[in-house]
RNA sequence: GGUGGGGUAGCUCAGCUGGUUAGAGCGCAGGACUCAUAAUCCUGAGGUCGUGAGUUCAAGUCUCACUCUCACUACCA
């Protein structure tokens, strides 16, 4: 058993997330989370709301909300939707709680007594209608270079150019419009990445367990010199920055840390909020490697935007800090899920938000499809007519079907009763040693966290279960020789369970389900097999004469019909 | 522009450090079975591995060029 400390990339706060914020961060990390306590490992996930920076200022005023309300509200919404599709946190907290608020600003002074931040003056454009600091991306105008004349500061759309906000011609304001815009000084807190760039290189190089997509972008950053970075932003909200007396530092009214900086200090925050719930909860022993956290196993989830925060800032913030802290041992990054080979876009109704696809089907259904088609070594497309075939013959067909076809034949024949009798013959040593190499297989899947490859080891195991009942034919032996009927029948329950337990982790209501139906006391719904032998007398565990019933249809097919709807409403292919 | 992915059967994808007839699922064709959600099981057809050179006894796998596509590019997060 080992302790493994688990993250999610933390959702933004403006809004409910996508299904491929879902697939790309909460999902596999909390189907690896599942695996792993199923495993019996010593696991604490956690995530948070990530709601500071402007997109959450703007967000609010939309709605006419103050920002601290509409910050309840929306972590709220998006807790709902974790819940829906049963993402299994230990603790969902908040970047803007008053734990993350203390370590943020604490993280900020040992950094600067350690030398590795310092106050610069840089030049930003600020708009008098609006009020406020324009962060790049919300000035607009036209491109100097290609006269295109709906240039983002950042970057021309029309022609590719990376730009400088302050070279815009005519630059206006992307949130009012106004051109009301001028260029000011202004002082922000820099940290001082390039310092730690030597040791922060040793560090990635040393790095075991990263996937070449997080491995490339992070030595990508390196080669290209790692360049001090604005930890500071001119907003009003978000963790202010004070001296050590804990006064706002002079100078630095108005301005709060930039969200990238405080946002991965909140695992740490969330961990400490997690504890206070409990006394015997210790947040240092998952965080502190002098305080027993040496042992524990750290992995991250996130999107591929955000390796570069993960793999290079925030080991600065923790390194730098001089302290023992904790530092990411393991990382999965993934690619995007693209909608029919595109974006996704609420603007357009192109794509399916979290709070919707619960209108749509089961939890279980999307969890199957986007973690059996998870983007993993690429971008990966959603279709509606690739998740009603995965889950028709995957979930239905394959899983439901065969649950289906031996319960009820038990109930029907042998009077819902786990039936006595019969010799093992052949199909049963096929099954056994099937298992006895799919199931190491699967575990390895799993610790690796190749979720598409455990997600087809876990479809092949469910579909060896009707090949055993092709080959041990209950429903033949039964005219001649009714214990020759009992052991398929008795296997084929066992398979059942077995089926229901590996389900666990990806699609936990059917599973519960499936065992429910089973009489499985919860106590007995783990993955303990004990090795191969473990494997084999698993599959005659079941007491003789134990009742079970057959569930209702498990997962109900998806019908062309709401194909063609999905698509009319969500702006699927036309 | 720079950097990194990717381009393998109709579709979605596996193919690690180069080595017998290139794999899986879906779809398709034929057969078997009848316990089951018109489900399942078996068999089969289908690919000059983006293009062109090169290295090698041997390349999908290495090198170079070209081409298409996606992402990232630090003040959106």
């Amino acid at each position: 058993m080992s302790k493994i400390l688990i993250t999610s990339a933390l959702p933004y706060i403006n809004g409910v997330k996508h299904l491929g914020n879902l697939a790309g961060s909460m999902l596999p990390a909390d189907v690896y989370a599942r695996a792993m306590r199923l495993l019996g490992h010593d696991v604490l996930y956690i995530c948070a709301t990530d709601e500071h920076g402007t997109p959450a200022e703007l967000a609010a005023q939309a709605e006419g909300m103050d920002v601290s309300d509409y910050c309840d509200k929306m972590h709220e919404a998006q807790k709902k939707a974790g819940a829906y599709f049963g993402l299994s946190y230990d603790y969902f907290g908040r970047s803007s709680s008053a734990a993350t608020h203390k370590l943020t600003q604490a993280f900020a002074l040992t950094l600067e007594t350690n030398g590795l931040i310092e106050e610069r003056v840089s030049q930003q454009v600020y708009s008098k209608a609006d009020q406020r600091y324009l962060p790049d991306r919300y000035v607009e105008g036209t491109c100097p270079g290609c006269d295109f004349e709906g240039a983002r500061g950042d970057q021309c759309d029309n022609c590719g150019k990376l730009l400088d906000p302050i070279d815009l011609i005519n630059p206006y304001s992307a949130i009012s419009g106004s051109k009301d815009v001028e260029v000011r000084d202004t002082n922000h807190l820099y940290l001082k990445q390039s310092a730690m760039s030597d040791k922060l290189r040793d560090w990635v190089k040393a790095a075991d367990g990263w996937p070449p997509l997080a491995m490339s972008i992070a030595l990508k950053w390196l080669d290209e010199g790692l360049r001090d970075r604005a930890i500071t932003r001119d907003l009003s909200w978000g963790v202010s920055v004070v001296d050590a007396d804990g006064n706002i530092r002079e100078g630095f009214e108005g301005k709060v840390f930039y969200v990238w900086f405080d946002a991965p200090i909140a695992y740490i925050g969330a961990t400490q909020d997690w504890a206070a719930q409990v006394p015997e909860r210790d947040w240092e022993s998952w965080w502190r490697t002098d305080k027993g956290a040496d042992d524990v196993r750290y992995v991250q989830f996130m999107g591929k935007d955000n390796v570069a925060f993960h793999t290079l800032s925030f080991p600065v913030t923790l390194m730098g800090s001089g302290e023992p802290w904790k530092l990411v041992d393991q990382l999965k990054a993934f690619n995007w899920v693209t909608w029919y080979g595109g974006k996704f876009s609420t603007s357009q109704k192109r794509g399916v938000f979290m709070d919707q696809a619960r209108e749509i089907a089961p939890s279980d259904y999307w969890r199957w499809h986007l973690m059996a088609n998870a983007p993993e070594g690429n971008d990966a497309a959603f279709t509606w007519e690739e998740f009603q075939a995965t889950i028709n013959s995957d979930l239905a067909n394959v899983l439901g079907n065969f649950v289906n076809r031996i319960t009820k034949y038990t109930v029907g024949k042998f009077d819902g009763k786990v039936p006595d009798g019969g010799v093992a013959g052949e199909a049963e040593a096929w099954i056994t040693s099937e298992l006895q190499t799919r199931i190491p297989q699967l575990i390895a899947y799993y610790e690796s966290r190749e979720f598409r490859k455990a997600m087809a080891e876990t479809r092949a195991i469910w579909a060896a279960g009707n090949e055993y009942l092709t080959q041990a034919a209950p429903w033949t032996h039964y005219k001649t020789d009714v214990d020759q009927a009992a052991i398929g029948t008795r296997y084929g329950l066992n398979l059942v369970v077995l089926f229901g337990i590996i389900a666990q982790p990806i699609i936990p209501d059917a599973a519960a389900k499936i065992l429910d139906a089973m009489n499985i006391p919860h106590a007995n719904r783990s993955w303990n097999f004990g090795g191969r032998e473990g494997i084999a007398a698993l599959l005659d565990a079941l007491p003789r004469g134990l009742n079970i019933t057959a569930p209702d249809v498990l997962f109900t097919k998806i019908e062309d019909d709401d194909v063609s709807a999905w698509s009319q409403s969500f702006g699927g292919q036309t």
